[in-house]
DNA sequence: CATTGTTTTAAACACTTGTTTAATATTCTT
DNA sequence: AAGAATATTAAACAAGTGTTTAAAACAATG
C-alpha cells in the first residue's frame, strides 16, 4: 500500500522548494535528494533526470503563477471592480509565494527553457474566462482607455509583481529590514491600485 | 609596453558578458577564459577568484544601472519634466542593456550576495542631486502626490524595468518576435509615461 | 648577452556534478 | 510462506568544477 505522501511526492516537492529558491543551475541533484531526505539515485529513479524533474515543476508553478488571476476574471462584476480585486490578490499571492515571478522569469531567460509554445495557452485560459472581450467592450463603449492587451498586461504585472522581485535590492537600498519592507507593500499596494483604476477606467 | 586593450581587461570584458548573460551560478571560470580567449589559469591570475572577479562586474554593474538616473536628476527644470525625461532615458538606457536588472535583482537573491551595506550609499548617490528634496518640496506646496520615498522609486522602477525584464515571458505569452515586442516597448513606454505623470502629479 | 621580473601555458589537484549499476531491502501477489 | 515486482541503497562512472603549481615564454634592465 501507498505511504500517505509517498517518495515520490516527497521528492517533488522539496524539488520545488529548492529549485524555486535557487533556479535549475544553483542546485545540484543531491541538493533536492538531500531535502527530501532521500538518496540521489532515487530522484533518477523517479524522474529520469533532473532536468524532466525541473520541468515538471516549472509547468506546475507556471500553472499557481497564472491561476489566481483566473478566478477573479471569472466573476460576475464591473470591470473596474475586477481590477480592483485582481491587484488586491495578487499581492496577497505574492506574499504567500514570493519567489515565483522571478524563478519564472529567470528560467525562461535560460537557453534551454522550456519551448514558446506551450505557453501561449496561458493566454487562451485567460481569454477564455471573457476578461478581454469585457475590455474591448469596456473600451469601445468609452468606459476604459484603449490600449492593446499586451500593454495592459504589461501595466499590471509591472506593479504588481516587481515589488516583490525587487525586495532585496529595496531593502538594502532603503536599509529596511524584512517587516518594514512587508509593510511597505501593503502601502504600495493601495498606490498601484489608485493609480492604475484611475488610468485605465478615467473619469469624466 | 602594454597592449591596447590588456589581458586584463580582455577577461573583465568577457567575464561581464558571460555573467550578465548566465548569472554566477550559470557559468564556468572556463567559460570565461575561452570568451576572452585566454588559459583559464590567467584568470585567477589576473583576478585571485572567480568570486572576487564577479565582485568586481557585480559592483561595475550597479553603478551603470545607476548612473542613467542620476544625469537627469541632476538637471535644472521642473519636476514634472524631469520625470517624463527619467522615463525616456531609462527605456533607452535598458534597450541596450535589457540583462542589467534581471541580473542585479537575481544576484542580490543569491546567499552569498554582496552585503547590503554597500549598497546605502546609491540612494545617497541620488539624493545628492537634491531630486528627493525637490519631491518632498513639491509635495509640501501641493504639487506633488503624497508618498514615501520608496513607493516613488517602486513606482517608476516597476513600469521601467518589468517590461524588459519579463520581456521573454511576455513574448512567449503573446507570441511576439523580439522585434514586434520591441515596437511594443515604445508604445508602452507612452503609456507608463502618461501614467506616473498623471498619477504623481495630478492636476486641479 | 645574461639576468631579472612578468606573463602565459599545460597539467594536475581535490571535489562536485548528473547519471548508472548492481546489490539489497521492502512490498505485493498467489 | 515463496516468488515476483517494486523500492531503496551504496558505490561507481566519466565529465566538469574552481584553484594551484611548476615550468615555459616573454619583456625589460643591467
Amino acid at each position: 500500500m501507498k505511504k500517505d505522501t509517498t517518495t515520490e511526492e516527497k521528492i517533488k516537492e522539496a524539488a520545488r522548494t529548492v529549485f524555486l529558491t535557487k533556479g535549475f543551475e544553483g542546485c545540484s541533484s543531491r541538493e533536492i535528494a538531500k531535502a527530501a531526505g532521500m538518496n540521489v539515485a532515487l530522484v533518477n529513479y523517479y524522474f529520469r533526470s533532473k532536468s524532466q524533474l525541473f520541468q515538471l515543476i516549472f509547468k506546475a508553478a507556471m500553472e499557481d503563477f497564472m491561476e489566481s488571476m483566473i478566478y477573479v476574471f471569472s466573476t460576475d462584476q464591473p470591470l473596474e471592480d475586477k481590477m480592483r480585486i485582481f491587484i488586491e490578490r495578487e499581492f496577497d499571492f505574492l506574499a504567500k509565494h514570493p519567489e515565483l515571478p522571478n524563478f519564472i522569469i529567470n528560467e525562461m531567460n535560460r537557453e534551454e527553457a522550456c519551448t514558446s509554445d506551450e505557453h501561449s495557452q496561458i493566454l487562451d485560459k485567460i481569454a477564455e474566462t471573457g476578461i478581454f472581450n469585457d475590455c474591448q467592450k469596456a473600451q469601445a463603449e468609452g468606459k476604459m482607455r484603449k490600449m492593446n492587451l499586451i500593454s495592459l498586461t504589461l501595466l499590471v504585472m509591472s506593479n504588481c509583481q516587481y515589488p516583490t522581485m525587487a525586495k532585496n535590492l529595496m531593502q538594502s537600498i532603503h536599509q529596511l529590514t524584512k517587516e518594514e519592507y512587508e509593510e511597505q507593500l501593503v502601502l504600495h499596494k493601495g498606490y498601484v491600485t489608485e493609480m492604475l483604476v484611475q488610468y485605465l477606467f478615467p473619469k469624466q
